[in-house]
DNA sequence: ATTTATTATGAGTAAATGCTCGCTTTATGT
DNA sequence: ACATAAAGCGAGCATTTACTCATAATAAAT
């Protein structure tokens, strides 16, 4: 309830490999007690026992609650690079149509987003996270559509004024959307590849037909 | 921090306007309230003080914090409602063409979601919602995807295999970015009302090029 | 073998928060 | 004027929670 400290640096490097295996082991704790509690529940001492540590022990790696959601976010962030410039080498070799391709995206984004579903929406929406941690994710969407720009240029069927403007939108739509249907699975009134197809002829049809600007 | 009431309805029934005006207050306080601290942070104290009444008045209408949040919320869902409504009574009456009448639409809804900008974002993402009400928001959002179907059934250049399903993706869309830009408004790297017209622009397309089906 | 650095422990603290309950004040009806 | 019902009050309880610190155990270095 209280947060005291503001610094989310650990605030002790672990060096032999005996501490690092017990950071390994509290942030794993971490993600699980969060999926289970939410970020308000997942309480700090949860989460160290979980891990099979003291709290104490806990502390001694991170100065605080945040800074343990702030390390899970940013693996998050890092996975979720990989995982874009993989797809973009990946089609890139293959020569895939651009259907194809859009289908990877989405449906990698959407698999991204579905393995742990409560756990980015807890980490993203519930928890109460410094400005800094905010504009390094608003960094990594404008890099992510930079990312996708230059894969799209290479399809001559895109037709857009302005392609980064463009595949902003497209980012945002599709992280928008995949988290929205990871969260809360309207299974019952669209089933999940439907939606994805759908998804991906709303992309296309952004992308391919020619719209007047308005 | 501890919730001992589970029931949401209130406890007792305002029945003199005296004590109308008291719960009307206590509403507007909790707005105010959550959109400076949070859900979390949004005490029920510093709501009844905002509100200028006793901690004790309060729970005499609202059984628990969680109710006076789903109260907000209700609120919410009727004036979205509405304004849906309103707006395909005016689209209907106006005889607007379709590009006129997406972007009134999604110019409604971004400015909906701009006007309390981080209460909406509090209310659906940080506070922990009871299943009940999140199954009343699906229902809504399908009530939203018909009414904007019987629209569009109306305007002969759009093409759709299942308009109920391309409505559903629609509604999801625009309430996903809406939000989303509302929340982190990204002036600085696309302005807003590029992106209104790119969102726009992705509707149109979505609903009139012929994509076939994958 | 001994010193020193690193890692682990967990009972305890201080603060915060949701909510109750006994009591007082105000309005309504007769 | 009086009785009754409705509304309002707020000190304080019970509980939770993030976090500390003095101490102990373990590994590395000499």
């Amino acid at each position: 309830m209280t947060a005291r400290k503001q610094c989310l640096d650990p605030r002790k490097q672990p060096i032999q490999t005996r501490s690092k295996a017990t950071v390994d082991v509290i942030l794993l704790a971490a993600t699980q007690v969060f999926e289970a509690h939410g970020y308000a529940a997942g309480t700090t001492n949860r989460i160290a026992s979980r891990a099979g540590v003291s709290i104490g022990t806990l502390y001694q790696y991170f100065p605080s609650k945040e800074a343990i959601a702030v390390a899970l976010l940013e693996r998050h962030l890092v996975d979720t690079g990989h995982r874009l410039h993989e797809w973009v080498g990946h089609m890139v070799v293959e020569q895939h149509g651009l259907c194809e391709a859009l289908r990877d995206y989405v449906a990698g984004m959407l698999e991204m987003h579905t393995r742990q579903p409560r756990l980015q929406h807890i980490l993203l929406e519930e928890t109460p996270l410094p400005e800094r941690v905010h504009q390094a994710l608003l960094e990594a969407e404008q890099h992510a559509a930079q990312t996708v720009a230059g894969l799209l240029r290479l399809y001559p069927e895109v037709r857009s004024s302005c392609l980064e403007h463009t595949c902003f939108v497209i980012v945002q739509t599709v992280e928008s959307l995949t988290h929205r249907y990871a969260a809360h699975p309207d299974d019952q009134f669209i089933p999940r590849t439907i939606f994805a197809d759908e998804v991906v002829k709303m992309l296309i049809a952004y992308l391919t037909c020619n719209i007047p600007s308005i």
